[in-house]
This record gives C-alpha cells, sequence and structure tokens, in this order.
RNA sequence: GGCCUUGUCGUCUAGUGGACUAGGACACCAGGUUUUCAUCCUGGUAAUCGCGGGUUCGAAUCCCGCCAAGGUCACCA
C-alpha cells in the first residue's frame, strides 16, 4: 500500500509555524516511502474563517519548499481538496451512521446544554452530553424534522469500553470510552465537525498515516469508534509534541513569532527553519545538527523522533540561520538579500558590500542597518571619536592620515603605511584605526577599514575625514 | 478535577543494563587569530539523569509508587 499523509489546516489566521512543522513531518514520510503528501483545507468552522489564509497556507509552504502532491492547487484523483466543498459527501456518509445506529439526531436547545454543563461541573462530573435524545422515537424524529427544528448529528458512544490503539511513537495508548462525549458530528449549520470530517476525508483520501499534534491524542478514541461504525480500515496515527512557550505552554503569539509570515519577512532561509524545526521533533542518527531535507528523509525513522514538547528557541534558529548564510556563494547571497535592500546599488558594487557582511549577517532584515554608512554621511558623536584621545590628537590623527591616503590610494600599501605612522607615534594600533573607522563610518563596529574604504572610493573617505576635522 | 502524554545541563538533545568521573549543539565565560565587530580555533561553567523505593554484582537505562509540566474534556480545529 502506497503511503499517504496530509495536513490539515484551518485557514483561521496567519499561517501558523506548527502547520510548517507537521508539514515537514508528514512530507518526509511520505517521500522516504515513494508516497504522496496532500494538503487538506480544513474551513468546517465558518465562524473563525479568515479571508486570505489559504492562499497564504499555500504560499508559505511553497517558500519552505515543502509542496503537497496534491491540493486545491494541484487536484489529485480525491478532490475536492477543501472541506466546505464537500458538504455532500459528508451528509451521505453520516446519513449511514444514521441508518446503522451509530449516530443519532439531537434536537437539545442551546439553554438545555448549557445547564446540563452547569449542573455536571456543579456536581463535579464529567461535563457530557446525557443522550437524552437519543430515546427519541422515530416518529418523534420525524415530527421534530418536519418542524425544522434545528438539530445536530452526534455520535453513540458505547459505554465502558477501552479503546486501544498504537501510536508509532508513543506506543500503545488505552482510553475508556467512559471520558469520551457523544460528539457532534453533523452541526446546525450544516457542516460536519473536525471528527467526522476527518475520518471521512482520511478515509476517502486513502490516508496510511495519520500524523498530528498531541493535542488530538485524547480524540483519536473518537476516531476510532467512528471508523468502526463504518467498517473502515483504521489508519497508523502517530502524535508529534507541541511546540512549546519558554513557559512550556503551547507556542502562541504571547512569547513567540507563530506566523511563518513574519519569518519571511524577518529574512530566515526557508532551508534555515526547516532544519531548525525538524531539530525540535527529531534527532539524526550520527547526531549532526545542519542537514537539507532530503538527508531528513532518507534517514527518518519513528524511533527518532522526540517525545518531549520542545521550547523554540529564535536565538539557536538565528545562529542556524547565520550557518546557512555563510555556507552560500555570493551570487545566492546577492539574489536573496536584494529584496531586502532599501538602497540602490549596481550589482559590481553590491557584491563588493555583501562580501564584507555575509558572516556578520544572521537575518536578512539587518541588512540595511549593516549596510547604511555606505549610502548615507555618518552621523558621528563628538564623544565616542575621543574616547581615546583629545581633539587636537584626532585631527593630528586624521589629517596625517589623510595624507597618506591621498599620497598611496587606498590598498594594501596603505595599511601598512597608516600603521607605522602609528608605531612610530607610539599610538595603539586599535585605537589609532579606531579614530579612522569611527570617522569614515560613524560607528565602532565595522567591516574591515581597508576594504570598506576601498569600496567607498577615496573622495568620500575625504569628504568624511575632512568634515570631521573641521567639525572638532 | 477526570482522562491522556511527557520528564537528562538555562534551552534543544545523545543515551535502549557495564565503554557514563553522562556526550554534542545553542547561549554564557575565558584565551588565541584579527586595527573594531563578526567568522574561525582552543578551553571552561553548567544535568547527583523529576523524587522515593525496588530488581541486579552493576541502572539515566528494567519494575512500582509519588511528584511536576503539558494536552484534552465545545454545534473550534
Amino acid at each position: 500500500m502506497k503511503v499517504r499523509t496530509r495536513i490539515a489546516p484551518s485557514p483561521t489566521g496567519d499561517p501558523h509555524i506548527g502547520t510548517l512543522y507537521l508539514a515537514i513531518f508528514n512530507y518526509a514520510l511520505a517521500k522516504k516511502n515513494n508516497g504522496q503528501f496532500i494538503l487538506r483545507i480544513e474551513d468546517t468552522d465558518r465562524e473563525r474563517l479568515i479571508e486570505g489564509s489559504t492562499e497564504n497556507i499555500l504560499y508559505s509552504l511553497k517558500w519552505a519548499r515543502i509542496e503537497p502532491d496534491e491540493s486545491i492547487l494541484k487536484k489529485g484523483k480525491f478532490g475536492p481538496y477543501i472541506q466546505s466543498e464537500r458538504l455532500e459527501i459528508y451528509k451521505k456518509y453520516i446519513d449511514r451512521l444514521i441508518e446503522n445506529k451509530s449516530a443519532y439526531y439531537c434536537f437539545c436547545t442551546k439553554e438545555r446544554l448549557e445547564k446540563l454543563r452547569a449542573d455536571q461541573t456543579k456536581n463535579k462530573v464529567q461535563p457530557k452530553y446525557d443522550k437524552h435524545c437519543l430515546l427519541l422515537t422515530d416518529k418523534q424524529i420525524k415530527e421534530k424534522l418536519g418542524n425544522n427544528t434545528p438539530f445536530v448529528i452526534r455520535l453513540n458512544v458505547p459505554q465502558n469500553e477501552e479503546i486501544v490503539f498504537n501510536d508509532l511513537v508513543r506506543g500503545e495508548i488505552k482510553i475508556n470510552t467512559n471520558t469520551i462525549d457523544d460528539q457532534v458530528l453533523l452541526k446546525s449549520d450544516g457542516y460536519p465537525t473536525y471528527h467526522a470530517a476527518v475520518v471521512i476525508d482520511d478515509h476517502l483520501m486513502k490516508i496510511t498515516h495519520v500524523m498530528r499534534g498531541e493535542e488530538w491524542i485524547s480524540s483519536t478514541p473518537k476516531h476510532i469508534l467512528i471508523y468502526r461504525s463504518f467498517g473502515w480500515d483504521i489508519p497508523e496515527f502517530i502524535h508529534l509534541s507541541l511546540l512549546r512557550n519558554r513557559d512550556k505552554s503551547k507556542i502562541s503569539k504571547r512569547y513567540n513569532h507563530t506566523s511563518l509570515n513574519w519569518y519571511i519577512k524577518e529574512g530566515f532561509l526557508p532551508e534555515a527553519l526547516v532544519n531548525y524545526l525538524i531539530l525540535l521533533g527529531w534527532s539524526h542518527p550520527e547526531g549532526k545538527e545542519i542537514f537539507n531535507i532530503q538527508e531528513f528523509i532518507n534517514k527518518f525513522s519513528f524511533d527518532r523522533i522526540n517525545k518531549g514538547g520542545p521550547i523554540f528557541d529564535l536565538e539557536k534558529l538565528k545562529w542556524m540561520n547565520g550557518v546557512y548564510i555563510r555556507s552560500k556563494s555570493i551570487s545566492e547571497i546577492k539574489k536573496l538579500s536584494k529584496p531586502f535592500i532599501k538602497y540602490k546599488i549596481e550589482n559590481k558594487k553590491l557584491e563588493e558590500i555583501l562580501k564584507t557582511i555575509q558572516e556578520r549577517l544572521k537575518v536578512f532584515s539587518e541588512i540595511n542597518d549593516l549596510i547604511s554608512f555606505f549610502f548615507e554621511e555618518p552621523n558621528i558623536e563628538k564623544s565616542i571619536l575621543e574616547e581615546n584621545y583629545s581633539s587636537s590628537e584626532v585631527k593630528e590623527i586624521l589629517s596625517q592620515s589623510l595624507k597618506i591616503i591621498k599620497k598611496n590610494g587606498i590598498n594594501e600599501e596603505t595599511e601598512k603605511l597608516l600603521r607605522e605612522y602609528a608605531e612610530k607615534n607610539k599610538y595603539n594600533i586599535g585605537n589609532f584605526f579606531m579614530v579612522i573607522r569611527i570617522s569614515i563610518t560613524g560607528r565602532k563596529i565595522s567591516p574591515p577599514l581597508i576594504e570598506t574604504m576601498k569600496i567607498l572610493s577615496e573622495s568620500v573617505i575625504e569628504k568624511r575625514i575632512l568634515n570631521i576635522i573641521n567639525k572638532i
């Protein structure tokens, strides 16, 4: 049997980092087995729907190069790939459940349900539907249906039965049906709930491995019950641990950037984000940390999936992004950085500049800050210029240096001459060059001086140095 | 609270009964290279393996109990 996996995100907002995390693992499992990875949009919650989020999900998966084999864009044999277009299908199948008595109509009002819940909570018993409508006769049901009384359809969960399933990473999990509510399968608006839709779709789309977040463990028995009621084969289940905030709660906006848009805008490389996410959920058999998706696919196995919920560490991601940036060629860096650079720069010069900052760059959004002094006159604080020398000394250093530069141009020989001048006059080398650095770049931290000066050109340097001399 | 899952340095983890005085990575600290920063190299701090029992000649690894954290208990997914 061909392995088929899927992710099933809801279009309820920005594309979520957890969606990518799950996508990567599902993708790898499918690819490992020459199977297919499917993207299904679960838009059955009409109230939380947010316009444009489906497109966003599609885009961010494309950005990350985790592309589905079947989706609303790339139609396969098992469409439609969006649940709102499958309503007829759900209705047909849920009716079957009514026929074989695995499910039943429920006409209870919101008020009754609320009261029931309140009483149960007060008596410290688990809030659960009391199967009130299960007692309705066929005649009563027909009558209410005829009156257009709003209804839902509920799963008739058997009492006191152990549901056992084997999670491929966690092993055997056993849950008693007494802890499970008679789940609504079809809502009064005619849309199925997640629980009904997921089972019907996964079956119809021939999903063999359901790999999803840990939060679904406790509802897995419901799903198994539904599979059973239909007489369908039950897929394999794998529950991945949830990404966490630093307080160990489920990852959220409060502590972390959860929107993939942010990572894209911030200038993270998709391969770095993907690599990092893999590392949070899995460990490489040889202990490697830097590797690509293909290597993950090759080495993937369930027994190396981590069971604990990892805290998302932006610092380590940034480090990893830096590693990836450093590993790229200048022409790649040029292509990648262009969308982030606000200055207009000719190609050749851009390459020169990038060479000086590549190993200093962690995320592309920092790039303007790193290169601004190449294009803008630096604003110089007199105090940092005079940290080690008096203004007359600074003046002397600058005018002498300018002389040397003008006489020799900017090259390695000039560097040697400047150094010799400093030594002769008993200046500390570091402090001496710092005066020049600040005058030219406006900051104490910069790329190597001579490289920087070469790019800036002699005339600009002269102008900046003279400016300082006249100012102090 | 019930049920379920998980529990090794601050963080991510390796570890599947003896090679563990517990290894690696990020972060942090120190030193080296360097005119600054960064990179790179070397070294260091940091986990009595959640706690308590047991099994065993021997346990991070097996068993039992406890504790803690997280998830879940919707006409949300």
